[in-house]
DNA sequence: TCCTTTTTATGACGCTTTGTCATTTTTTGT
DNA sequence: ACAAAAAATGACAAAGCGTCATAAAAAGGA
C-alpha cells in the first residue's frame, strides 16, 4: 500500500499520478510499465514516486485494490438489480466489463487487472485480503431454484461461474473474439453449467 | 523459433541451454527471467545466447511449445486409457500435473507455463498454432454419456473443463492449497458440471 | 594441403530502467 | 521566529537487454 505521504498529496497532484499510474499500467503488461513514464507524465521528480509507494508493485496493487473495490460494488448492485439470479448476474457483468471504459478505468488497465487477478485465483465475490468479512456478496443470491446443499456446494459454483466469465472477458480483451461472440459464448457455457452436460 | 545454429548445437552444449532456461523460467515469471543468470549457468557468452535466440520471448516460445506438445501426448494417453471418459481424464491430467516433476520440466516452470498459457487462452486440446490440424484430440472423446448434440456444444464444454482444471492447477502451484484439497475441489466441481446446478 | 567462404563464438559497449540516498525545501507546531 | 518533522529532488549506482565489430572454427574447393 502506498505511504501515508501520498493520501496526504493535495487533491490535484494525487490526481495527476493516479491518472499516469492507469495510463502507464493499461499500456502494456505490468512488468512493461515504466516508472520513467509515469514521473514524467505525472510531472513529478524521479524520487518523489518512491516517497508515495515502495516499489512499482506497490503502486500496482494499490490500483488492483481500488479496481475490487468497484467491482465489488457493481456486483451487488447487478445481484439486487437482477433479484439475486446469479446466472444473469454473469452476464450482467460481463456486459459492464466490456464497456468501453470500466468505471473510472481505462479498458487497458481493466484488462491487465483481470489477469492479475485470474493469475493470482483471486475471486471478487469474497476476497479475504481486501474485503470486510461481513461483505461477502452470496447471500443476496437466490438460492431456491440452485441445487445447492451447502455453504460448499454455493462456494463450489462460484468458482466455476467466476473462472467462466472471466475467461471470455480476457479473450474479448485480447481481442480474439468480439464482444458479442463473447456473450453468445458466455450464455452457451452458462446454460451447459445450468442443464449439466451428463446425460 | 531458436535459429538453425541452436539446433545444430552439440548435444552437450544444447542440452546445457536447455537446462539453463528450464531453471531460470522455472524460478520466477517470465519477466523475471535473466538472460546473464541463463548464460552463466550454461557457461556460454552473452553474444551466443543472441545467436540461438531472438530474444528472451523466442527462448520462452520454444519451451512452451516443447510443453504443449508433451502435454498433448499425455492427454491422448490419459484418453485412451480411460476409454473416452472425459471427466476421468480431466483427474488424470490434474494429477499428473501436479506431480512433483512434469515430463521433463521442473513444476516450477510448468506452473509459469500454464499461467502463459491461460494468459493467451491457449487451449491444449486443439491449437492451431502448434499442433496440426488432424492432431485435435476430440475426437477420443466418448460422447454417448453426454448431452452434447453438435461439435459447438463440445467445444463449449471442453472449455468450461479446461479453465476448470487449470483453475486448480494452479492453485496448488502456488501452493494457497494443497495437492489433495485441489483434487476433492477439482472432483465436486466437475461434479457440479456433470449434474448441472438448476433444480 | 592450402586458401577461401561460411558459420559460429565472444565479450565490451551503448542504452535503458530501477531503486537509493544525501541534500534541500516546505510545512507544522510551539 | 525557530526547531523539528515531513516532503521533494535529481544525481547516481547497479543491473539488465540486445548490438556489433572482431576473432575463431568449420566447411568446401582446387
Amino acid at each position: 500500500m502506498p505511504t501515508k505521504t501520498f493520501f496526504n498529496l493535495k487533491e490535484d497532484k494525487r490526481k495527476r499520478v493516479e491518472t499516469a499510474l492507469i495510463h502507464e499500467f493499461g499500456k502494456g503488461s505490468f512488468e512493461q510499465a515504466s516508472i520513467t513514464n509515469i514521473v514524467n507524465e505525472a510531472k513529478i521528480p524521479r524520487g518523489s514516486f518512491y516517497q508515495y509507494f515502495v516499489d512499482k508493485e506497490d503502486a500496482v496493487t494499490y490500483l488492483i485494490h481500488k479496481f475490487i473495490l468497484l467491482e465489488h460494488q457493481k456486483i451487488y448492485e447487478a445481484l439486487i438489480e437482477k433479484n439475486g439470479d446469479i446466472f444473469e448476474t454473469a452476464l450482467r457483468i460481463y456486459d459492464y466489463r466490456t464497456k468501453d471504459t470500466i468505471l473510472n478505468f481505462d479498458i487497458g488497465l481493466a484488462r491487465n487487472i483481470l489477469e492479475e487477478l485470474r493469475r493470482n485465483n483471486i475471486n471478487i465475490f469474497e476476497n479475504k485480503d481486501i474485503l470486510k468479512k461481513e461483505e461477502s456478496l452470496t447471500k443476496y443470491i437466490n438460492k431456491d431454484s440452485l441445487k445447492i446443499n451447502s455453504e460448499e456446494d454455493l462456494y463450489y459454483f462460484i468458482r466455476i461461474l467466476t473462472a467462466i466469465v472471466r475467461s471470455v472477458t480476457v479473450e474479448v480483451f485480447s481481442e480474439r473474439i468480439s464482444k458479442e461472440e463473447g456473450r453468445k459464448m458466455l450464455e452457451k457455457e452458462l446454460e451447459i453449467i445450468k442443464k449439466g452436460i451428463e446425460k
